[in-house]
DNA sequence: TTTTGTGTGCTACAGTCAGTAACACTATGG
DNA sequence: CCATAGTGTTACTGACTGTAGCACACAAAA
């Protein structure tokens, strides 16, 4: 993202091998370094994978435990979490803070076609219902979600 | 976004001077960049204001057309299809293509209450039926024209 | 025609951040 | 006590944005 001298800014976008590792974690749940670097296709030292990984931790975006002398990283927050996050950034910045311009904007941009607004429909007004009033659960389903399944 | 060896990137994110100045073109349709510049609060030289403005072009978001000797600034993307377009990428990344996956962050994250959720639902449910065939009616408000077209 | 603006394009420099990695450090097991 | 495995530190490169200087072109004024 560059400089920013009228103010500090915050998260900042991942970079690629960032966003992959994250995926990775996401996929996997607790890793080490080592079974991050061989899920990378890609050739690269340890010492990669592990300042990427540290500098995610420090971003906020992983935690880590130490299983005998060993790290084992771990999500800190849900795929959809940061998504969601991220997303909110878009609403503010280009859509000012109207979800319902952003949803015309996913359409007109084909993210989404009007079959799959339908169904989304559907399922929000059912996630409505289905969904109680407390929002600890939330944080139950993020984390399952976290460890991958989602999508129909 | 920074370096990126193993492959070639797309747009990449806007930094926040760009931003400004898009939005104030989306806001205000045809500017020359004296225009912007007041416009800005701040005290930038005009190089560097049309420096952005070129840029922005380059980067097929905003285009221009000459008007007696002075440049006239206008949008070639909506801001629903940026910010449509932004968010396509996140779910693709984050939410391995599920738009699904993405609202349940977007609620997770209070980036939409379950209120707020329920309003949109009625609203694209409404969408769907005031919305002709077509798809040209959405970009009506601020920019117009723009030319629009990008790779599907 | 020469001069003077006004507006444009090109070039560049500094700061920040991601990608990438070498190397030094520290316990652990033998 | 030494080899091994895993960690933290430090750094370089390249990209990209913020920011601006300066040279260039052309219309209006002198």
């Amino acid at each position: 993202m560059a400089s920013n001298t009228t103010s500090g800014h915050d998260p900042a976008e991942l970079g690629e091998l960032e966003r992959s590792i994250l995926l990775i974690v996401w996929r996997m749940g607790d890793v080490t370094a080592e079974q991050v670097r061989e899920e990378l296709g890609r050739p690269l030292k340890d010492s990669t994978i592990r300042t990427v990984l540290r500098r995610l931790e420090e971003k906020g975006y992983l935690a880590h435990s130490v299983e005998n002398r060993t790290f084992l990283y771990r999500p800190a927050q849900s795929r959809q979490r940061v998504a969601g996050r991220a997303v909110k950034r878009i609403v503010d910045w280009f859509c000012e803070g109207s979800v319902e311009a952003l949803l015309v904007g996913m359409v007109d941009s084909k993210v989404l076609d009007r079959a799959e607004l339908q169904r989304l429909a559907d399922r929000i007004a059912l996630a409505q219902k289905t969904a109680p009033p407390a929002k600890a659960q939330s944080a139950s389903r993020a984390s399952s979600a976290a460890t991958g399944k989602e999508k129909p």
